[in-house]
DNA sequence: TCCACATATACGAATATCCATATATATTAA
DNA sequence: TTAATATATATGGATATTCGTATATGTGGA
C-alpha cells in the first residue's frame, strides 16, 4: 500500500478512531466497538471492512462474535504511524473518550 | 488540528509528495514543485493552498517566486509523521523521482 | 427446524473531492 | 504603462465518499 493509500483510511475520523481503539487494547469485537465510539453498527461494519480490506486489520471469528486486531505483519513506516497515535499524550483527550466508554462495557458484560 | 483531519491533507498523492519534498529540501517554489512532480501550476498551487490553509506549510515570497517551508510549529505528533516520511527507508523509491527532478532543475537553473 | 443475536452488505441520496480550463493577481523589467 | 513571468483562484463537471436504512448472512440454542 502506498502511504497516501494509507492516510486515506485513517482520513475517516471513526476509521482513526476504530483502529487506535484496537491498537491499544489488541482484540475488539464489532459490538464492543459500536459502544465504545457510539455509532451504528452497519457504519462501524463498513469502515471496519475498509480497514480489513486494505489489510491494516484481521478479523478473528469467535462464535457470534468477530474480533478485530492490528496485522502484525504491517511495514514498519505503518506501524510507526499507529505507535505514534495510541502513544501520543497530545492525541489522549480526543479519544480517551472511546477507551473508558470501552472498559465500562467490558465491566458491564461480566 | 485533529489527527484525521491531519491525515487527510496526506491523503492526496500530489499533496504528500508536495509535503515531502518540501521536508527534504527545506523551502521550494511553486515553480520547482511542478517541474519535480510533473504536474500542473494549478494543480500544484490548489494542493498548497490546501497545506497552507490548514497551517502544515508556510509561503515566503521573493520577487516573483513565492517558496513553500514546513511549518516549524506544528505539533510534535505531527513532525513525527512528517519525519517518518521523509527519513524511511520504505519510502524513498516512490518518491526518489520527484527529488531527482528537483535536483536536475536546480542544476540547470543555475 | 425456528428464532434470536451478531455481523456484513446493498442501495440511493447527499456531500465532498479532484481535475482541466480559464482567468485574476502580483512582481519585475523595459 | 505595457509586457512577460510566476502564482493564485474561480467554475463546472466527473468521480468518490459517507451515511441511513433495509436486508442478507452466519452462529448458537431451544
Amino acid at each position: 500500500m502506498l502511504p497516501h493509500q494509507f492516510f486515506k483510511m485513517l482520513s475517516d475520523e471513526t476509521r482513526l478512531r476504530c483502529l487506535i481503539l484496537i491498537a491499544r487494547e489488541e482484540r475488539v469485537s464489532v459490538g464492543e466497538l459500536c459502544v465504545a465510539l457510539e455509532q451504528s453498527q452497519p457504519k462501524i461494519s463498513r469502515h471496519l471492512a475498509i480497514l480489513r480490506q486494505s489489510g491494516v486489520l484481521l478479523d478473528q471469528r469467535d462464535g457470534q462474535w468477530v474480533f478485530y486486531i492490528v496485522n502484525s505483519e504491517l511495514p514498519g513506516w505503518m506501524r510507526k504511524v499507529i505507535a505514534g497515535l495510541t502513544a501520543s499524550n497530545c492525541l489522549k483527550a480526543e479519544y480517551q473518550q472511546d477507551i473508558a466508554n470501552y472498559q465500562v462495557a467490558k465491566l458491564v458484560s461480566k
